[in-house]
DNA sequence: GTAGGAGCTGGAGCGCGGTCTAGATCAAGT
DNA sequence: ACTTGATCTAGACCGCGCTCCAGCTCCTAC
């Protein structure tokens, strides 16, 4: 009676597997790390059964690992989350500073792009008027003395 | 006689570690692995001695490297600018397929982004209008049946 | 000539984030 | 009842990109 939706299906870790990308060992691996903002439900047998509301946790922590937030501070946050509430500046600071460090990212990676985007128009320029100039030329290596 | 103007200056492995930012330890490491684009030249005593060209070839290579290139695609590369002129549109097309990798990478730091913004927010609201309502609560977890 | 620091080589070790294996159990179909 | 496939646990293993160590040599300064 309590809510059964479509919010609370019971799922089998392929399924979860299917439904996040992750695989099953990692989200055993998960579980063992203490990521889950709960016990994961088993049935009668010891399979486990998530629940959509574990999905959507998954969901948060894949977004999370992709923009390189290592597993320790995954984990704390995770406990946060598990203690219930009262520690929601912890929360929030976390995630602050894991912003921050994700925008740090993004302006790294903008300027590698545009080193990249550089050397590519070097290349792309060099090779549409054929072949002609040198761009770099390791073989003419001008070494320091000592012949 | 060669163009001794500031150009050619040969650096030891400390100083250049000091210039770009890389160990000792990677620089020797860089080198073992043929991320160099020619031989770094040795003193008698047998020092390496880096030109400034070494340490241009390596900033472009911590732009690489910074933006997720693994070391064998690096090494590739090398290898092509080491034999010299006539691969250059391999060249070309290792730095566009990791120009896009980069593109991708940036696109999806962007999205993570707005997900952490978003749970920001949330929480920043949250905790300014004073603790009142939960979030999220996972001490209420509807489980699965069985109990 | 001698002390101290920078550099050399070869190879072992490490941190992270999973991945994989073995061997057993559970569950569903026929 | 039997087969097939998904899942279980514990623990070993892996790839990447360095990092660090031992033991030695080379320089520079005093």
């Amino acid at each position: 009676m309590a809510g059964e939706g479509g919010r609370t299906e019971a799922l089998g870790i392929g399924e979860v597997a299917a439904r996040t990308g992750l695989s099953v060992h990692a989200l055993r691996f998960y579980e063992r790390e203490g990521l889950l903002v709960g016990p994961v439900g088993r049935t009668a047998g010891g399979r486990r059964r998530y629940t959509t509301l574990d999905v959507e946790w998954l969901h948060v922590c894949i977004r999370l690992r992709e923009s390189g937030m290592p597993l320790a501070d995954l984990r704390r946050f995770a406990e946060l989350v598990r203690q219930g509430p009262g520690n929601e500046a912890e929360r929030l600071s976390l995630l602050n500073a894991h912003q921050q460090r994700v925008d740090e990212q993004i302006r790294a990676l903008e300027e590698c792009r545009s080193v990249i985007a550089w050397k590519v128009g070097v290349y792309a320029e060099h090779l549409a008027r054929g072949e002609a100039t040198g761009l770099w030329d390791p073989t003419a290596r001008t070494r320091p003395p000592r012949a």
